[in-house]
DNA sequence: TCTTTGACTTACCAAAAGTAAGTATAAAAG
DNA sequence: CTTTTATACTTACTTTTGGTAAGTCAAAGA
């Protein structure tokens, strides 16, 4: 049983917590789909993160080595983001959540109809 | 492959957008640690969740069946928090990416400096 | 010369989360 | 018999995080 509260020391909490913010998890998932992908493509396959939070949610990862930046020196620029082999194993993890997601979310709408009744 | 894009209809997006925020995991991982848990242990395990953030959090959790709640009629109140079949099911999902985070936090920690340097 | 392209930045605004104080009520302490 | 303590919250206010829309850069094409 781990220590919760000690946040610097403690693994969990400092890995869920880059994970726990609006974005993360789903640009983890988005980028698992396909080799590579640019940055647009990413922006369009999402449909509703802003390019602002887009950029800082990669350069989060970027920094944590979880995905790769490729830049190539063209105007217009292009840049290509992959998962790296660190990002990979993550994949499968998040990815077993949406499956469940996928199992359960009429359940789920229905409790929370009920919630709100 | 799912529309990430189409936020209403994608259990996806639906299921991950409840769990993307600050603390939700993590209370799931908590609960799943006993049998049932008072409003107070649960603050105190975490440590560093506001007593406001740790009511919406649950609140949240119950409303999608989650987590149940419930009140003892004394005073000082008592309540006392478990989760659901629901989310004893999600508990190991997010039990194997903490221990993906045990595995690896040196080399993300050590990818951070790096990154920064 | 003017527009288009792609991956961003930036300034400003809105939403989520943090902080500290307050509420309710009864039993226990003084 | 007045004050303190206990627990699970609310509430008003501040700070942090995220959203919006416009701007930047440099070359290729009309």
């Amino acid at each position: 049983m781990s220590d919760f509260s000690n946040i610097e020391a403690c693994p969990v909490r400092n890995v869920l917590d880059r994970l726990s913010d609006k974005w993360t998890m789903l640009v983890i998932l988005v980028l698992g789909e396909s080799k590579e992908m640019r940055f647009n493509e990413i922006h369009k396959r999402i449909g509703d993160i802003s390019e602002k939070m887009l950029t800082v949610s990669l350069r989060k990862l970027e920094a944590d080595g979880l995905i790769s930046r490729e830049v190539y020196p063209v105007i217009p620029p292009k840049v290509e983001y992959k998962l790296t082999a660190l990002g990979q194993e993550l994949l499968p993890l998040i990815d077993t959540i949406t499956q469940w997601a996928d199992r359960h979310m009429q359940q789920i709408l229905q409790n929370r109809q009920q919630y709100n009744a």
